[in-house]
DNA sequence: ACTTTATAGTGGTCAGACCACTATAGAGCC
DNA sequence: GGCTCTATAGTGGTCTGACCACTATAAAGT
């Protein structure tokens, strides 16, 4: 059975990545270059690209061209959530296996963390009380924690597949999040995961981590 | 800034889908109706059809139509997969990752494996010994053992990340693949593996399955 | 009632038109 | 020569239409 074009235009833009050692901000063909390149309809080229836009794999602009994109995986967790809300076995799953990233994340990081991603670490909390003091939940701050956390295990791919989980996460809980945590609370946890990592304690920020994921909003 | 129409196609197919309360099987409307309906080009409504179907969300069968999923994530994580292995890192992280997903799910697999799922293992393992015999590496029941571990998980979005990581593996390291273990160490190593799952022996299994993992062609 | 044929409807792909926007090149002015 | 403005080329965005291959359905024939 003949695969979709659409597909197959997939591979060939991930060949010409490669080839022409494409990275994050640089330019892939034009669409009707694609087209004439690949021997297809600009509609299919068209039809692949907004599958790898659905995915933050690309950003097309208007007038400049379509550019590789370093993946947030924001859009795709907002239409999965979407899709997903219903299902409540696929929502364990995705809770489940960030949780999973993020703790191997952490293991590795106790080994593998930099003191400048230490330093980052430390900046978010102050961050977070920043915020907090101005009367604000500090849930950027939240976010961006567990974020580094999980940079620090230098394992790019762990980060990539966490980060979607959790966007998702963030969408699909967050009509019936029960919030079990304080921001003071939260912060505190935060501290004292920043603490083991740096003291590079594994059993303990493990713990402290577990802990936290039970009773974070996310 | 207008938002393309693709997404908010997105978006209407969300809404009719929970309006007319359909499930994972029933049919979409047409894209011409869709089309008609929502006041937009076939070419747009085919573009978030193809976004959706990337993420497995829906299938498409020509003369038939266009149906809804239950997601399995295959093709995402094949794409994503393709995409993100180009790093400079890329090998060091797959194989980890790949390898921290694996003892993940049979760490969970202790809890939730099935007995289908262990006479399947244990069929699998008997498959290894016969074709081996015959005189073949029993590289088709390597694979199928691990798999059948992950599964065992019930967690069908580790195995869906999982997949990827492993089909990466198998091609991008075969050439360079030092093979540390013999078949018949390797259908042992599965054995003890298995009998360990058996008793939901958490710890003996983890331990067997790193051993393994370390003298594994892949 | 069953089989065959014709028709309607489905998705799949491509070409083409035209629009709004951006980038680039060229002309004009100081 | 340098700067500004204008024109043109190129980009993506969206829609329409044509035609194909396949499936579903209805109607006709046995």
């Amino acid at each position: 059975m003949q695969e979709k074009v659409y597909l197959n235009i997939l591979k060939e833009i991930e060949q010409i990545i490669y080839q022409d050692q494409l990275l994050p901000g640089d330019r892939l063909p034009s669409e009707r270059e694609l087209a004439e390149r690949l021997n297809v309809g600009r509609s299919s080229v068209r039809e692949a690209l907004r599958s790898l836009e659905l995915l933050d794999l690309i950003i097309t602009r208007k007038g400049e061209g379509t550019f590789i994109q370093k993946s947030g995986g924001r859009k795709i967790a907002e239409v999965l959530a979407r899709f997903f809300l219903r299902e409540e076995r696929a929502r364990r799953d995705v809770v489940e296996t960030r949780k999973i990233i993020e703790i191997e994340a952490v293991r590795l990081a106790c080994e593998r963390v930099k003191q400048s991603q230490l330093d980052k670490i430390e900046a978010i909390i102050k961050q977070s009380l920043s915020t907090w003091t101005k009367g604000e939940p500090p849930l950027d701050e939240d976010y961006l924690f567990h974020e580094a956390l999980v940079e620090s295990s230098q394992n790019e791919l762990l980060l990539n597949v966490w980060r979607p989980l959790v966007e998702y996460s963030r969408v699909a809980l967050k009509s019936t999040a029960s919030i079990k945590n304080s921001n003071d609370n939260m912060i505190n946890e935060h501290q004292t995961i920043f603490e083991a990592l740096k003291r590079k304690d594994e059993e303990e920020v493990i713990f402290q981590l577990k802990n936290h994921l039970e009773n974070s909003r996310f």
